[in-house]
DNA sequence: CATGAATGAGAATTCATTCAT
DNA sequence: TATGAATGAATTCTCATTCAT
């Protein structure tokens, strides 16, 4: 009596959630979530406001959603970087240069979800967020620390301040301006520099030489 | 029908705004943009709504204002600072304390005018605003690199790192929950010590001598 | 600095109040609940919208009250019979009587909050009216049976049914086709009698002669 | 293409239309018909939304039908107690607490059928549903009459009074709170009481020699 | 000039009904 | 025939701004 829910449907189905966080997030991005309303939601992803509903029970917990998906993306590639070889410094300045060259990409978006405020419960989920790229930083110092590679410190503390550092100055509202890909390089390098000076890192490594031809598709 | 504005009354006139200036500063330390509703605002500095706007042409162009006069009050202060004696990391750090530490007491406020956003036209401001705070330290950045100090780098990015780290170290929501005035005070040198190392200071100048009768802390 | 709110406006205000109850109530009349909503009631009171705000905290509250200040009207009729003079069986036909004939006036008002349901918190509202009016001829039973003009009996049980019976009859979607005055009467003298019965009146007191020029203009 | 429709179908199209309805009722009783969304009932019915639409064209039509079946079911058992043996008292007798004691299993049903207002084509159904209602002891009246049991009357006014009498007293918002079997036995001997007064029995009938397998109340 | 009541354009959310699969 | 995803009109409530007093 009760149709079994068609593979077919099933797709379609994930497909227009991913629409509907894909439209929340474009919107995010091109105008902050001031611009994101339900009704435009809806309109971007080619759905009727009545159905955003059916994926998400609140305008909150959906940009709560597309918030959490943005940075668990974010957190694997950092994740990717710390299980690679290297030193402590390698890895800070790869996971710095990473999320800072991808936020360039998209900047609108990495800055609204790092610093714009909306319904406490988006608020809360930010604040979640950015703690967890906080323990990721925390985890790079404390393995360097280990193995001597930095001195002691307020790991807590020097994490926050490595987000901090690196997002004000590269999506935050006082980035310089970068207009070239040549400036942003230099801009990252800069960063990057800045941030292992700033944990004592005592050799910085060599900027990776191969670093900029790599972008490769996003849908392979 | 024509009054001649007195001086009397120049003088009340001057002091209701200064009063709605400071209505709108405590609601958003409060509670954020969110909860600073003019109605609020006009209540909390004993006017009434219609009154705001003799002051002020827009919700908009009252909160920048607001945001123009707190943070004109901060420059001034980092800028007695760099005029007082002493060598660029001392002001360095000088500058980072003194921030903070009126940040710590005011959290909400700092944050919110900080990385909160509102309308385009206060978000406009914002940006000014750190910039100028950038440029603060823009400036010690550069004596310090003339007086053989710091190491030459790039001070637009140095700058703008110093600003995200203590902002977000200090006053933002991944900011270490810092109960007593003694872990406050820890999480202060930390971040002070983390912005020295990472301009290249070469000698991290002592701590301020011990400012408050030792209170020792609950946890040993 | 602040104007005292002048008693012009005081009695604008009232007005206005008194405006929006009357709308409310006169569209609960005519279409039920269902057809009251805030715009609608706005439009008939001469108001928009964000006005009904200003004087009622939600629609909801509205609503309750209408109900409240209708039934507070009634009620406070049943009082003044109560306190007159007269046999406990006059209390009680003259109860029966006046509510029924201001009930057959505005009929669907009537019914609508004896019935009607809404809001849990207006539903909540309709219980309580409801007991008061229950509690009114409770008082009249108790009355009766201690000066011995009623058998004794259950007064919780005979109360409700006493409301349960007028109403329905009267008022209900059942009261049989009244078009004429003259039937009108009959009918509430049938009820008035069923009534009188029920409670085990020994005597029912003579229908009032004089009974229907009486109607006399609201306002004095 | 076009199936014959096979008995077999005829019974799994009747059966779930049945489904349907009880599905619509239970909602009904367990949270009025505010909590009785279409989706709710097909939910309940184990059918899709959708599949409602196949069996009743509209949410009303539906509604109007749950409200006729209730009410068919309980005119029939009225109508076997009036064709059984007995005085019209104790047919009178054996209505409202036949009525009454179905009320009280499953109240929220009848509350809501009686009085909870809906579409106006359920509120059409309803009011028919009450003449029916109101019949049955126009007949009861009518017989007792002619018999001279009771007193001339006006027996549309007190059929209605009857209905309203005992619908408001045991399971209207103002029924007295019957936590046992026990009380509830007593609340409907009171009202059964009241009504037959009220009609003018000369001799109430003894109550119902213990007609119940005595179900003992939960709470000793 | 001050007041604060009034405005009204939104914004989020619900749910009966439809229709492609 | 059954499904349930999609629709979109309808409704409540908010708040910056205006303007009669």
């Amino acid at each position: 009596m009760a149709y079994k829910r068609s593979p077919l449907m099933e797709e379609r189905l994930a497909a227009n959630r991913q629409r509907i966080l894909q439209a929340a997030r474009q919107l995010v991005a091109a105008g902050g979530l001031r611009e994101a309303q339900i009704s435009a939601v809806a309109a971007e992803a080619g759905l009727s406001t009545g159905a955003i509903y059916r994926y998400f029970p609140s305008k909150a917990e959906l940009f709560v959603d597309v918030l959490n998906e943005a940075v668990r993306q974010e957190i694997e590639i950092l994740d990717v970087i710390l299980a690679g070889p290297g030193s402590a410094a390698e890895h800070l300045a790869q996971c710095v240069e990473s999320f800072v060259s991808r936020a360039l990409r998209g900047p609108n978006l990495a800055y609204a979800f790092i610093a714009e405020p909306a319904e406490p419960e988006v608020d809360a989920a930010r604040i979640r967020c950015r703690m967890m790229f906080g323990d990721v930083f925390k985890r790079v110092l404390q393995d360097g620390i280990e193995r001597g590679e930095f001195p002691p410190q307020n790991v807590d503390a020097s994490a926050a301040c490595i987000v901090g550092a690196y997002t004000e100055a590269l999506v935050g509202p006082i980035a310089p301006a970068t207009r070239s890909v040549r400036s942003q390089d230099r801009l990252i390098e800069s960063v990057r520099d800045f941030c292992l000076r700033a944990v004592g890192a005592t050799a910085v490594p060599p900027a990776k030489p191969p670093a900029r031809p790599r972008r490769r598709a996003r849908t392979a």
